[in-house]
DNA sequence: AACACGGGGCC
DNA sequence: GGCCCAGTGTT
């Protein structure tokens, strides 16, 4: 005695799907590889941003094993700009994973793709629904934001209760015969039609069971609790050139922003200094080993870099040198090798001024 | 439960 | 300047 699934709303949403939906390269594939590097490159990300980086990276890496294979600097390069580089270090991992333990074969099951590194609930149900057709509901920004519009769910979609209520009620408006289809038409239809701000809802063929149209009150949905503060923090980068063609370079290992990616030799301070302040700090003296006057500041530069989460005041300084101390964690690089190493936008755009 | 993690587009 | 985006991992 199984309840039947009230299927309106897929209804309506398949509909209008198969009407207004973009073609997009990882639509034309059931192949859990592409459906998985595009998965992974759309967290987080629009599809417009999205969209040259699949292609290229599909075009370098066509298979799980060569993408094993590969140079993690490799894939941060094709990575470079996106943001979000743990998504490339995790995706590459998890192709080492998939080469090892399963010998070469994508996992066929919710649970063992749930395991790979990078892929979390949303990730695995795209995946596993996309590629085999098998009945888990997908949660994502669209869903969240569709969803709590129609029903006029007033709990925050960031807290534990909301992301709990919302995947349940995900999971029973499903439509198990083609839950593929389905998730593809929910997540289309959150990001072309019930868009975030200024939803088309004269058009939109589910206002007719939507309760915050009916309420008017689109605007107040979702509701979120949510409000992360940014950090300031203040960069000075160094670009050290030596006269034989050579400049150094050093690779960010810590757990912070940009791990994985290179940039110039940093002295980080907790304030905005002038260059004479600047130089008693420890990292600088660390850097010159404190050999006053052998170093001529040249040129200076600054920038502002926004991420979601930090504000980077960042000030580039050009400078010849005597010595520089060289304890290992610089490199010293061919200057016109430079573009071969993956770097943040914001030493990418110093690059680009230079 | 809160926080860390990028970059770009839109209003 | 604030919000949002086909989220996940760590603390």
């Amino acid at each position: 005695m199984s309840k039947e699934k009230d299927l309106r709303l897929s209804s309506i949403l398949i509909r209008w799907y198969n009407d207004n939906k973009r073609e997009l390269p990882w639509r034309d594939t059931t192949d859990p590889y592409f459906i998985w590097i595009s998965e992974i490159i759309l967290q987080q990300t629009r599809v417009d941003q999205g969209y040259t980086y699949f292609n290229r990276f599909v075009k370098r890496f066509p298979s799980v094993g060569l993408l094993a294979q590969a140079e993690e600097d490799e894939v941060l390069k094709l990575w470079q700009g996106l943001g979000y580089y743990s998504r490339a270090r995790n995706l590459h991992a998890a192709a080492k994973m998939i080469l090892e333990k399963y010998n070469g074969a994508f996992p066929r099951d919710y649970e063992g793709v749930l395991s790979l590194r990078g892929v979390g609930g949303y990730t695995a149900a795209a995946i596993v629904s996309f590629a085999y057709n098998q009945p888990y509901a997908v949660v994502d920004g669209n869903v969240f934001r569709v969803l709590s519009r129609i029903f006029a769910i007033e709990e925050p979609i960031d807290s534990t209760k909301g992301k709990k209520l919302f995947s349940q009620l995900a999971q029973e408006l499903l439509d198990d015969k083609r839950p593929g289809l389905h998730n593809q038409a929910i997540m289309e239809f959150g990001a072309l039609q019930c868009v975030p701000a200024s939803p088309h809802c004269g058009d939109c063929p589910a206002s007719v069971m939507c309760l915050a149209y009916a309420q008017g009150r689109v605007g107040v949905f979702p509701v979120k609790e949510g409000k992360q503060k940014v950090r300031a923090r203040y960069f000075h980068y160094f670009d050290i050139r030596f006269g034989d063609g050579y400049m150094l370079l050093h690779k960010r290992t810590a757990k912070d922003i940009w791990q994985g990616l290179y940039e110039l030799p940093l002295v980080e301070t907790g304030d905005a200094l002038p260059i004479e302040e600047l130089r008693q700090a420890d990292g600088f003296k660390k850097l010159f080993k404190d050999n006053d006057g052998a170093y001529i500041i040249e040129y200076v530069l600054q920038m502002k870099h926004i991420l979601s989460h930090q504000a980077i005041y960042a000030t580039f300084y050009q400078v010849t040198v005597q010595t520089v101390s060289m304890p290992g964690e610089y490199l010293k690089v061919r200057i016109e090798d430079v573009d071969e190493y993956p770097v943040s936008r914001l030493v990418h755009k110093y690059f680009e001024k230079m």
